[in-house]
DNA sequence: TTTTAATGGTCTTGTTTTTGAACTATTACG
DNA sequence: CGTAATAGTTCAAAAACAAGACCATTAAAA
């Protein structure tokens, strides 16, 4: 990996992990159902090597385990963990944003139903506890207990917080 | 940027745009109140060539905009557009997912609090229309209007749906 | 039992990206 | 005029990536 983030804000530490072009790529593979390398490779289009490679960093970072699968060949599956399947509300906020601000109205790629109802997953918002939608304008960031200097000094600096 | 991700999956979309080290940093930088290159340049650690160019790229893809500010020296303020707010929902996603399964309880960096009531914002979660929670393995993943052959042949691969 | 096919890799080579540091340009102030 | 601040640009070295050849294991076909 290049130079890791530095600071202890959680979304650089998420950054390190998975920000690249290929790593959240593979997990919705995994949340769509694949588990074979044979599977990511011609879905997601990545090289072998960086495949390879990709892999082995989910399940160090345990977002996959890989599991004996003796099929044809020699053979694993990659599963999601706990920890990766609960990626789910990245991908669908992701997948959201861009059949909204990329593709475009009517051009959905992909569409999620409840199926039970059949109804339309609605648009995942950022809410209140009492279930009001809020924007980040409304909302205060502060500090948590795993803040260092840095991240305070940082929040310190955000006008009306 | 390297070879474009090739299928019509909005998720590939989004990652062609910011699937990379540094846009969604910059992007959460600019969500905390950053309009600055200088701020960006502190509070991230990216160097300031592919600052000046992840600026640029973010410019040209709608998400920011360059807006002139008039200070000491030669100065810009990048602001988010609409489209660029919108990736609240994907920056809240992530923070929560790192949290919770990178950092851990008690070892937050930041968080988020109603400014109205005072209460914690609650974990964003996938629901259905009616309200109920729900993961993607109660979900149908059906092709959308915009889904090419690939992506059809891909989720008709999916198992019980 | 040898061949063939399928799966899941590794290795090598050349290209692209990224880093880090030095340098430039513009404006403001004393 | 000299100095400091902001916002860049340029360049060389290092790292990451893409593409394709190659290898190993297993299983089924000939």
């Amino acid at each position: 990996m290049a130079k890791p983030h530095s600071h202890s804000c959680a979304v650089a530490h998420a950054l390190n992990i998975l920000g690249d072009r290929w790593s959240l790529l593979i997990v919705r593979e995994a949340l769509y159902g694949a588990t074979r390398f044979g599977e990511f490779l011609r879905n997601t289009g990545i090289s072998r090597n960086l495949l390879t490679e990709r892999l082995r960093q989910l399940v160090d970072q345990g977002i996959l385990i890989q599991v004996e699968f003796a099929d044809r060949g020699t053979s694993f599956a990659y599963q999601l963990t706990e920890k990766g399947r609960a990626l789910e509300t990245v991908m669908v906020a992701l997948q959201q944003w861009a059949d909204h601000h990329v593709m475009g109205e009517g051009n959905e790629p992909v569409l999620l139903f409840d199926r039970d109802t059949g109804a339309a997953i609605p648009q995942l918002l950022v809410r209140t506890e009492t279930g009001k939608a809020v924007n980040l304008q409304e909302v205060d960031i502060r500090p948590g207990p795993g803040a260092d200097s840095r991240t305070r000094r940082r929040l310190a600096e955000i006008p009306g917080n």
